[in-house]
Formats: C-alpha cells, sequence, structure tokens
DNA sequence: CGCATTTCTTAACTTAAGGTAACGATTAGT
DNA sequence: ACTAATCGTTACCTTAAGTTAAGAAATGCG
C-alpha cells in the first residue's frame, strides 16, 4: 500500500530512500467500509484525506436530502474546508466502498515540510494543478446542460457511473435523480431511433 | 501599488524589509486598459495574474457565443491552465475595468522560492485555501437553482453585479442573458407584490 | 452630436427540469 | 429465504430555462 504512495509521489518530486521512509513510519494508512462516515455536518475536524483504493464522497444535507457535490478516488485527496477554517464542517464525508487512504493533519505537515521541503513543495504544486483542473472542471459545468455534464462524465468517468448509486451522480450533476433517469431514458432513445 | 501587495501578503505570513525589498525589486507591476485582452484562447503563456485593482475575467467562445466563467478582482489571483500543462489555451483572459495587476512567471517563483522558502510556503496555504473555497463554492451552483444562484451573488458580490455587464454575469451563472433578465424581473416582482 | 454597436428587456414558443407519487427492481440485513 | 429498505423508472403536471426574434436603452466612437 505504502507503495503506492511513493510512486505517486514520484511522479512529481524524485523521492530519497530516506523520504520514502519518513513517509511510511508516518502510519498515516486507515481503512474504513463502505458506509463508514468520516467527517459529520457540523463537526470540527483537522484530518485530510488521500485515497489510495476505494471511493469516498462529499456531500449536504438540504432539508432532509442527501446532496452528493464530489467524489474522490484511487490517488486523490481533499483536505476538508472545516480544516483550513476551523469552523463546523458544512458537509459530511463518507465511504462510497470499502476504502484504504491516508489520514494526514496540518501539524504533521508542517512537521514534515521542515525536514523535507521537497514536500512542501509537492503540497505546492499538487494544489495549483487541482486548482487550475477544478476551475476547467467548474467551466464545463457552467457551460454545459446536464445531458451534456452526463455524456461528458461517461467519457470522462466512466467508473464513476458504475461504483456509484446513480443518486449519487444526478447530485453530482447537479439535478434530481428522476431527472437523470429521464434523461438516460432520452440518450437512450436518441441513440437507437 | 506594491504596499497593497505586501499587505496582502502580510495577512499570511510576516515579511522582513529583506523580503519586501525583494518583492518591490522584480517589477512584476503591470497596468492595462478595459477590454486589453491578456491571453488568447489557443495560445501558449506562462504568466499568471493577481489583481491589484480593477477586474479581469475568463471566457470560453462556444459557438461563436462569450461564455464569462470566472472574475477576478482585488486581491484575487490566477494561473491559467495552460501554464501548467503547457498546452494552448482553452480560455481567453481580458480586463473587464481598467486594472493593474502583477504578472509572474514559473521560472521566477522558483527564483523566489529558492532565496525565500516562506513565499512558498505562502502559495501553498493560498493554492489549498482557494481550492478548498472553490469546491464550496462548485458545491452551491450545483445545489441551487440559477434563481438562488443569482440571490447569493447579490448577497456575496454585490460589486460585481454593479460593475459587470449582465450578459457576463448570466453565463457566470450558468444560464442565458434572457434567462437572467427576465429572473430578475421575477424577483422584482415578487418582492413588490 | 448622431450613428453604430452593444447591452438589456420583452414576448411567444419549445424543451427540459422540478415536484409528487406510484410501482418495480435491487440490495441489505436478519 | 424473506422482509424491509433503498434505489431506479415511469407518469403526470407545473415551472422555469432555452430559443428566436424584435425592439428599447445605453454606450462608444467618429
Amino acid at each position: 500500500m505504502q507503495e503506492l504512495l511513493t510512486d505517486f509521489i514520484s511522479k512529481y518530486v524524485s523521492l530519497t530512500e530516506e523520504e520514502k521512509n519518513a513517509i511510511t513510519s508516518l502510519d498515516i494508512f486507515r481503512s474504513a467500509r463502505k458506509g463508514t462516515i468520516l467527517l459529520e455536518q457540523g463537526q470540527i475536524s483537522n484530518e485530510g484525506y488521500f485515497v489510495l483504493k476505494g471511493c469516498i464522497r462529499t456531500y449536504y444535507v438540504i432539508d432532509g436530502e442527501e446532496k452528493t457535490t464530489a467524489f474522490y478516488t484511487e490517488m486523490e485527496g481533499l483536505t476538508p474546508h472545516c480544516v483550513l477554517d476551523k469552523k463546523p464542517s458544512e458537509y459530511f464525508i463518507s465511504c462510497v466502498e470499502d476504502s484504504i487512504m491516508t489520514v494526514s493533519n496540518p501539524d504533521m505537515e508542517v512537521e514534515i515540510f521542515e525536514k523535507f521541503p521537497k514536500f512542501e513543495t509537492l503540497c505546492r504544486i499538487l494544489s495549483e494543478e487541482l486548482l487550475a483542473k477544478q476551475q476547467i472542471n467548474f467551466d464545463e459545468f457552467k457551460t454545459s446542460s446536464p445531458e451534456q455534464r452526463y455524456l461528458n462524465l461517461l467519457q470522462k468517468r466512466p467508473d464513476l457511473i458504475q461504483r456509484v448509486p446513480q443518486h449519487q451522480i444526478a447530485s453530482f450533476l447537479g439535478i434530481t435523480p428522476q431527472s437523470l433517469s429521464r434523461l438516460r431514458a432520452r440518450v437512450l432513445a436518441n441513440i437507437k431511433g
């Protein structure tokens, strides 16, 4: 499992054996079963997650309804907003599947960054890249219809549609489950007809 | 103008006189008139921008129509995606108003980060915060209707609605200018009635 | 100042999404 | 294996957004 992580990191910065050991000695690996809630709305936490295997999601509960807004799968990570602003979380985080992830916190990071500045560079680069990608994602969302967004997701993340319940995909696409169901039927009919 | 920048930075990390001088000696300030195009679709650039005064926007041209997806005003910055992936830009960047900004590039950053690691920490923190904020923004977008999004914008960025043409606000809200116009009339009628 | 362009509004029509509800299908738990 | 809960589909009606088009208002420029 550690290897997955060090391999991923090696794509961005080269690691000495010492640095690899520093990582694996941190004891940051955690596994959690499908359905496990990692963070609750209203809760303050300082844990950041990086998914090695499996899938986690963030969701809000609005008028008693779950609204899933993001999925994180292999080699994707998130630092919940509440970790940064130290206020109660607006959203939940839970496991869509049995998952293995790393868990970090700001204190740990400071400590590591002091010993190995390289890791801070890594984190900066990852955040900057993610920010730019995220912006493009958002742009695409704004400039397309629900149907286009669904077709787009089919292309870019076909795995998600397989591994995640459809009503969670629906709110991820910004629509209701019923609309997604209809939309899918429409798309299918158009292909056939 | 330099003071605006150093004051902003000082909110995140404390700066020595030497560091302040390092910044101001970089000669990174640029001003541009309303309508100036800073980056064109298809162009490769390595400039990042940080707005000190004024407003810039990113937009796509889709089927001959401009789709504005983001605005950056005082103390907001962006690194275009093309800077990071070195591929032609998907979007344009232009000035909504006469603007003053700093212009940076990756080489400069590396140089500065080596001399003053503090600045790398600053950039990391800013990116991480921005990423989390951006995600919440996106979440709100997905979980609300166009009307809610408009009302939300009125609350959070009342200045934007004043300083930016309405058809640009419309695509920023993910709708057509006609829809925004109708929606506004509806909202107004509801307040009165 | 007046003409051209851009921007905003309005309206009529079309299309699709939201809301509600009912009913299978699938899944999970005992 | 059976029951309960969750999940997906379908249908009906309502509401609002997209489309197209026209014209009014504001802005920019010579």
